[in-house]
DNA sequence: CTGCATCCCCTTGGATACTG
DNA sequence: CAGTATCCAAGGGGATGCAG
C-alpha cells in the first residue's frame, strides 16, 4: 500500500529557472548573465566569435567539443531566442544550417574576451592553488 | 530471444565533471573558466566584491539569494581550493566564519565588471528579443 | 547526409532536518 | 550561526530514431 501521502514540500516554485527561462520576471540585468553564465554558453559564443563567419551546425558543435548536439541545439535556441546568435537555414540538400553571432551578441564578446583573458593569465595560479590544496587536504 | 544483454553503452567517461573538477587534466584556462562559468559563482564573487571586507557566512548567503546554504557552501569550498577566497575560522561562541577575496580573486573583478556591465546595458534587450519570439512562435 | 527530438540514466541542485 | 546529511525533482550526457 502506498498510504505515502508524499511529503510535497515545495514542488516548484523557482523565480528563474536557468534551464529553459519562461519569463524574465525581474530585473532582466540579472536574466542576461544566467544566460551567459553557463557552461556552454561561453564556449559557443566564443566559436562563433572565431569564425567571424556564418557557421554550420556540425562545424559548431567540433568547434565546441566535448559538447552533445542535444545540449548544442538546446543553448542555439535560448541564444537565439535571446537576440544574440541568428539562425540561417538553407533549403537545400544536403540541408544547411547557418548560425552567426548578431550585433547584439557582438557586444557581449569583449566582455568575454577580459573573462578569457584573465582565465589564460592566472589560470596556471588557480590549478597551482587547487593542486596545493589537494595535497594538503588529502 | 533474451533481449537482455542491456546496451550499457558508456556509463561513465567524463573528462571534466563541472560540479568537482577532480584535476584539471588539460588547459588551466579551461579550468578556470569552468569555474567561474557557473550559474552561482559569479554572484558569489560580486557579493564578496560588494562588501569589499571579510563578510560572515549567513549575510553572504542573503546578498546571494536565493541561493541554498548547500550550495553556497559548495561553491565556497571550490573558490577556496582555487584560491580566490579565503576562509577565516574564529573560535568562539556562536561560531563565526569569515570569507574575504584573495588578490587573486581580485584580479578577476574587473572582467567580471565587464560581464555585469553588459547584462545591465543590454539584458533589456535579451529580453525584448526573448519575449518577441515568444510572442511570434506561440 | 544533416540537424533535431526522444529515450534512459546518472549527476547536480533545491529544500528540509539535524548536529557541533 | 555554520555546516552536514538526506530526500527528491530537474538538468545534462549518451545513444537512437526520424524528418527534411
Amino acid at each position: 500500500m502506498t498510504p505515502t501521502t508524499p511529503p510535497r514540500p515545495t514542488p516548484a516554485e523557482q523565480t528563474a529557472p536557468s534551464g529553459e527561462a519562461a519569463a524574465p520576471t525581474a530585473c532582466p540585468a540579472a536574466f542576461a548573465m544566467e544566460l551567459v553564465a553557463h557552461k556552454w554558453t561561453i564556449h559557443i559564443l566564443f566559436a562563433l566569435h572565431r569564425a567571424d563567419a556564418p557557421i554550420r551546425f556540425r562545424k559548431l558543435q567540433r568547434e565546441t567539443a566535448p559538447i552533445t548536439q542535444k545540449e548544442l541545439t538546446k543553448r542555439l535556441r535560448e541564444l537565439e531566442r535571446s537576440g544574440l546568435v541568428a539562425r540561417r537555414i538553407f533549403a537545400e540538400v544536403p540541408p544547411r544550417v547557418e548560425y552567426r553571432l548578431t550585433d547584439l551578441g557582438r557586444t557581449l564578446m569583449p566582455a568575454l574576451v577580459g573573462l578569457h583573458r584573465w582565465a589564460e593569465q592566472h589560470g596556471g595560479e588557480v590549478v597551482d592553488h587547487w593542486r596545493r590544496a589537494e595535497r594538503e587536504s588529502g
